[in-house]
DNA sequence: TTAGGGTTAG
């Protein structure tokens, strides 16, 4: 049915075609037809300018919770459209939104600071017996607090049941959580004065608030926290623990976090691979490489076997404050024990490279990636495209950039700023001819990007 | 989505 529609937008259409033929007639016989891809459908939408095309041809596709998901996934650097989207399968006449679906709507909404079509959204959830869910809660409050609300997010949270949402101690150590990774740790520390009684705060919640602390390098009020929390006899975890050594490291405090180590140790902490990561990546970075590497031996010795992220820390210390060839050695290591490498651990070796020089080299691990299964990531791409730019090599740049417009990765915003950025620092025209006439996956060229949402990352 | 470890570079 799609491939007779015969409109102003019939190119555009045409992408929904399952397979491309030169044909126009419609075949007689029902072709094998697989359902069109999120990527196409997107295309289509960015394209079709016509709202009521539009909408036909999407009223007339067969939808599912995934092809509606990952459609509006591919939108979301274009919220208006996503949204756009949503509204018009949601009077497709045999097919209704899921929870998950409406979860990303509200998401998009809320990123757009549009409050009452959020608000819409959930009455429709709550009119469907859908929602809202504890998750639909934790979005809304979180974008209200990255929107710089933390006051109207609890605002929210306190109203929650209101809307037939329970709150529980889950959902309050969630918001505390929320608000200390915005940095909000004062506020959440002052939430837990006064609402620990009414929730039953928990280890988890004094937990929170501690790394709270140490996230602002405030490593002093995160062990007053952890005091406090065993006075009202919570014993502290492992996790607990480890937060307060991660957080020391992180306020620069290596002394400090030497000495807390120890004493888990000496207290017979059931010290584990997180334990064992933080530190060997704690004293790497801090420039104490060999160090590192006895810890590391030490963990084997101790028959705390390290992992990727393990691996991983210890590689990106190599990388930094030793030699690009002794973290590879590693790498080798690595993979000859039978672990599994992941993007990360591609990435900082591809890093590495980059960094001495070795672009070339670079993209072999790149190539290596791929051939292991392992699909580069957006931080791949943006990585290779700032090197590229860095070294002033514009069209390898913008070559990185077209190959991952093509595939299943999407650009994300430092991608669009380490592009720009450079062009406009060489401030060369020839440039921005070709910035025009680089061909994002949305359809238009890069400096059409130029709108997009400042606070998505 | 009930906490803790591993990416950028200034």
């Amino acid at each position: 049915m799609l491939t007779r529609t015969t409109t102003q937008n019939g190119k555009a259409l045409s992408l929904l075609r399952p397979f491309s033929t030169a044909s126009t007639t419609v075949s007689a016989t029902p072709t094998l037809s697989e359902p069109p891809s999120s990527t196409t459908i997107a295309n289509l939408i960015l394209t079709t300018s016509d709202p009521q095309t539009l909408s036909k041809t999407l009223l007339s596709q067969q939808w599912s919770e995934p092809l509606v998901n990952a459609t509006l996934k591919r939108l979301w650097n274009h919220a208006p459209k996503a949204l756009e989207f949503f509204t018009i399968v949601d009077h497709h006449r045999y097919y209704s939104h899921s929870l998950s679906s409406f979860n990303l709507a509200i998401d998009l909404a809320a990123r757009l600071r549009d409050y009452d079509g959020l608000w819409i959204l959930v009455d429709r959830l709550k009119s469907r017996r859908l929602g809202p869910t504890p998750r639909t809660f934790a979005i809304i409050i979180e974008r209200y607090v990255a929107a710089g609300k933390p006051d109207k997010a609890v605002k929210i949270f306190l109203s929650m049941h209101k809307h037939g949402c329970p709150q529980d101690l889950n959902f309050f150590n969630t918001l505390l959580d929320i608000l200390c990774k915005s940095k909000r740790v004062k506020k959440a520390h002052n939430f837990l004065k006064v609402f620990r009684g009414k929730f039953r705060a928990d280890v988890v919640s004094y937990s929170i608030i501690a790394n709270g602390w140490c996230l602002i390098k405030r490593t002093d009020k995160a062990l007053e926290v952890l005091e406090e929390m065993v006075e009202r006899g919570l014993s502290p975890t492992l996790s607990s623990y480890n937060a307060m050594l991660k957080g020391y490291f992180r306020a620069g405090q290596t002394r400090e976090a030497w000495r807390f180590f120890l004493e888990m140790k000496r207290r017979k902490c059931d010290i584990d691979v997180v334990t064992y990561t933080t530190v060997i990546h704690g004293f790497g970075v801090a420039g104490e490489v060999d160090k590192a590497r006895r810890l590391f031996d030490e963990m084997v010795r101790e028959g705390v076997l390290p992992n990727v992220a393990t691996y991983n820390a210890l590689i990106q210390v190599l990388c930094k404050k030793d030699s690009v060839e002794s973290a590879i050695d590693l790498f080798k290591e690595m993979v000859g024990k039978g672990y599994v490498p992941n993007a990360m651990t591609y990435n900082l070796l591809i890093r590495g490279l980059c960094h001495v020089g070795e672009m070339d080299r670079a993209s072999e691990y790149v190539g290596l990636m791929r051939n292991e299964g392992c699909e580069p990531n957006v931080q791949t791409y943006n990585l290779l495209i700032r090197y590229y730019c860095d070294a002033g090599e514009i069209e390898k740049a913008l070559g990185v950039f077209e190959n991952m417009g093509s595939g299943e990765c999407l650009p994300n915003l430092d991608t669009y700023n380490v592009l720009i950025s450079s062009m406009f620092v060489r401030q060369k025209s020839e440039d921005l001819v070709v910035g025009g006439r680089v061909k994002t996956p949305y359809g238009g060229g890069i400096f059409g990007l130029l709108h997009l949402d400042l606070d998505e990352v």
